[in-house]
DNA sequence: GTACTTGCAAATTGTTTGCAGACAC
DNA sequence: GTGTCTGCAAACAATTTGCAAGTAC
């Protein structure tokens, strides 16, 4: 994680309009470092260990701020788990139910065809394309 | 939903090796007389219409029983609104981020193709597509 | 008659909110 | 200095569980 400095990520929090703090910041290394799918839990275990005061709430908040300023993404991989995808591009997800890993599938591996007939006045938000399979490992 | 009849309800339990009770007859109604997204809350306000004394307790373990024996699907849709869909047949969505409706999308209309690869021993078990789409109405 | 179901209420989990003190600028 | 953010704890919503009484077969 040490590849995405401090610097990187209030540029990164400045550029999407957010306003800077320290557990902002946390927050932003722990996710944009590299791609993750992180639950909210184990983005508050992961920022605790540089910043050990940090709140549950506190990155609950954040989470809801980053999500609007679309710098993450929510993903619905199962009723009792909502992990955060810090890759905003095109991609689809593959989600093992035994395991609960999450996995990128490239947007190239599995393609989307055809355009639905949308009713006047409402526009596409996003795509989402779960692949849900099963390991056996539990 | 009287061209759904209680006897019919009972064969279709029965068919997927589900023990016949009155409240399971009674959710089955509400699901099967036609294709339907419904949340837990929303079955048991139809099902309380006509069984008035059903818990919401006896609502969930029917769905969760429901959903293992392939009788309906969950369709995280959005994080606090869990749908049941009786359509078990292939199909997509479309959720109306402002409204909250969804609604069916044919097979043929949004086509997934491609096969990712899969690690060895991980079997398919669905494929979930989810068109996310804002009307402005809310 | 026996085992499985139900209803109720309490427990659990995941997330949001209110408020007083603390920090960014 | 001022307005925003944080931490804490309480509030909240959705779902699950334990247990005694009821029901299917």
């Amino acid at each position: 994680m040490k590849d995405y400095s401090i610097t990187d990520a209030v540029a990164c929090l400045r550029a999407a309009g957010v306003p800077v703090t320290l557990q902002r910041v946390e927050i932003a290394r722990v996710l944009f470092a590299q791609p993750v799918h992180l639950s909210a839990d184990q983005i508050l275990a992961r920022v605790r260990e540089s910043a050990p005061d940090t709140s549950r709430a506190t990155v609950y908040n954040t989470l809801r701020l980053f999500r609007e300023k679309r710098l993450v993404r929510a993903l619905l991989v199962d009723a009792e788990r909502v992990v955060y995808d810090s890759n905003t591009t095109l991609h689809h997800h593959l989600y093992d139910i035994d395991t609960g890993e999450v996995r990128d599938v490239a947007a190239d591996e599995v393609m989307v065809t055809g355009t639905p007939r949308l009713p006047p006045g409402v526009e596409l938000e996003q795509i989402d394309v779960i692949l849900r399979v099963r390991s056996g490992r539990s």
